[in-house]
DNA sequence: CTGAAAGCGCTTACAG
DNA sequence: CTGAAAGCGCTTACAG
């Protein structure tokens, strides 16, 4: 059925090793060699197996998008992961990669399965979300010199991979928070990400670099942690409205957003006069009423990015930490205090 | 660095076939040579390498999962798509299949990279979502011989092959519409997804069914079709109320109807007194304010089978369509007609 | 039950 | 510039 290289070769009157050439575009073929084997091929259908290929050359053409966390609520956070595989998809394709993915429910899995991928050279190289504090699967990676970029500022410990793509997340909640206090916000709640998540210690900081710049008092009953889930950010809300004082809320996650949203107005809440909300940007922002003010953090470009350097570090070169800019949209959500 | 069958045999005191015999369970290996290789393989963490043994058995173990759609709003349209791939890749980590992801923007694209992906035998199979009416690529995977199961049935044109998973896309449709006509609405709202969608066929007939079984007339102005995003659930809702009459309405994607939501507290519409809703299950439905009714399409489901569905395919066996039933879950968002 | 050999379909030095 | 040969790391008949 298949056609293989052997027959294009017969097909064009030339040897095997020559028809290889002329197909994989090496310089020392003659014009019309190389047509007689295009076109012998073209007749034939074929395409080179990549099995075959790959044994040969030693490379999959494959890397793998691993997800160290549970799949249950990754894709759902908003469509963050759906931009980020996109940017992704975007650059695998334009150098004949695929991508393969890889997810453990817990860290913990993640080890012996590693040194399964990596031994059996399943993949050319990793991209690596959601990484923690922890991550002892990197060590396998290190040891095996196989290539990998963090979508997400590494911690500090992991020195030895200089590879990652990230926002400025101080940045990012800096501006989000500042953003309230020039509208006379004194009370803002932050509710962030789980703490086992770099960034949202980096959120953190910047939350406090913010109040702190403007003479504001932080107040820790004012920063709340939370997983990435309508639930989540629903909850915080339903619980804190009425027992505590705000008249802000950062919340950086469309989903969490959502439900802090939903339970404002289930304890009859009205953005923005009672209670401002900034986000991060998805397609929903601008229609929710009222629609909401974010800041985009770009995740097509964190994926697009990540990919191309991993793509570059298979080619061979170093790279360095990439950091993509985040933009501030005001909406209707925010406004001056009252 | 990496240990070869060749090592594992020498270390061992076998021969290569041997060991390869032993590493594969071959039931004529004595239990002391095997567990003479197991250890010898234990010792030099050795892990067979994943494209030669690809190339020597003709099966990459891989399968792919095609979206033939764009990438763009797949995986935003609610966390039907997280809970489908989590499904998908339970199944295939089961039998140590790995899960490549294809996607192209427009459907006229799949074609050629169908043919590449094929020709060069890139996976084992396809798990292809978003069945519409033309799917020009199953002709290629048909004349290749390739094993597909579709995830949503595919059009009666289709009828070479028999394996896909689904719903029972009639029945969700009708019994959403039966629910809010039991409770006294006459005049039920519509929003489908795209008509080049199987599914959105097969909803539109049993919400007709359901409309003639009670007496009801059907209203064209009452069937929309609409993207499966928040902005166009947003949109429709948006322009038909004040213009149109209805007091409920069925809208089968958790994204669209978070739109909707969102658009009828913008007219000041409030749910359920004024129209009540219906939705597709979800993880923040029973969270919202008010409660979500919703009718679980039960997504991990439906992907789980139909990965098995194809592993069993590639097994050699028979496939019959398997359709997943739906459960309904009744919530404040429906309550009788004013 | 075990081993030597051939083969999977490519690519890549190496001669010519 | 082209061809014959070896090799990538496995598995699989086939002898023994």
């Amino acid at each position: 059925m298949g056609a293989t290289i052997r027959d294009v070769a017969k097909r064009a009157g030339v040897s095997v090793s020559t028809a290889s050439a002329a197909l994989n575009n090496k310089p020392f073929v003659t014009p019309e060699t190389r047509a007689r084997v295009l076109q012998a091929a073209l007749e034939l259908n074929y395409h080179a197996d990549r099995t075959a290929r790959s044994l040969a050359v030693g490379r999959t053409h494959q890397i793998a998008l691993l997800i160290p966390a549970s799949l249950e609520h990754t894709f759902s956070a908003s469509d963050f992961f759906n931009q980020l595989v996109r940017g992704i998809y975007k650059a695998c394709g334009q150098e004949d990669y695929s991508l393969v993915l890889y997810a453990a429910e817990r860290e913990t899995d993640i080890v012996p399965q590693m040194e399964r991928w990596v031994r059996s050279r399943s993949v050319d190289g990793f991209l690596i979300t959601h990484p923690t504090w922890g991550m002892l699967y990197v060590d396998v990676l290190e040891e095996s010199h196989v290539p990998y970029v963090f979508i997400g500022r590494p911690p500090e410990t992991v020195t030895t991979f200089a590879g990652y793509v990230d926002n400025d997340n101080v940045q990012v909640a800096y501006d989000a928070t500042e953003h309230l206090v020039e509208l006379g916000h004194q009370h803002i709640l932050f509710i962030n990400g789980p703490s086992r998540y770099t960034y949202a210690h980096d959120r953190t900081v910047g939350y406090r670099k913010a109040l702190d710049a403007h003479g504001l008092p932080f107040q820790a009953e004012l920063l709340v942690e939370a997983e990435l889930t309508f639930v989540d950010g629903y909850r915080i809300v339903d619980r804190l409205c009425g027992s505590v004082t705000f008249t802000a809320i950062v919340v950086l996650n469309p989903m969490q957003a959502l439900g802090v949203v939903h339970a404002l107005a289930k304890h009859g809440c009205k953005v923005p006069t009672d209670v401002a909300v900034v986000t991060t940007e998805c397609e929903m922002a601008a229609y929710m009423y009222p629609p909401l003010t974010a800041v985009d953090i770009r995740p097509y470009q964190l994926g697009y990015e990540a990919a191309r350097m991993l793509l570059r570090c298979l080619a061979g070169e170093t790279v360095a930490p990439h950091i993509v800019p985040h933009t501030f949209v005001v909406r209707d959500s925010t406004s001056p205090v009252r």
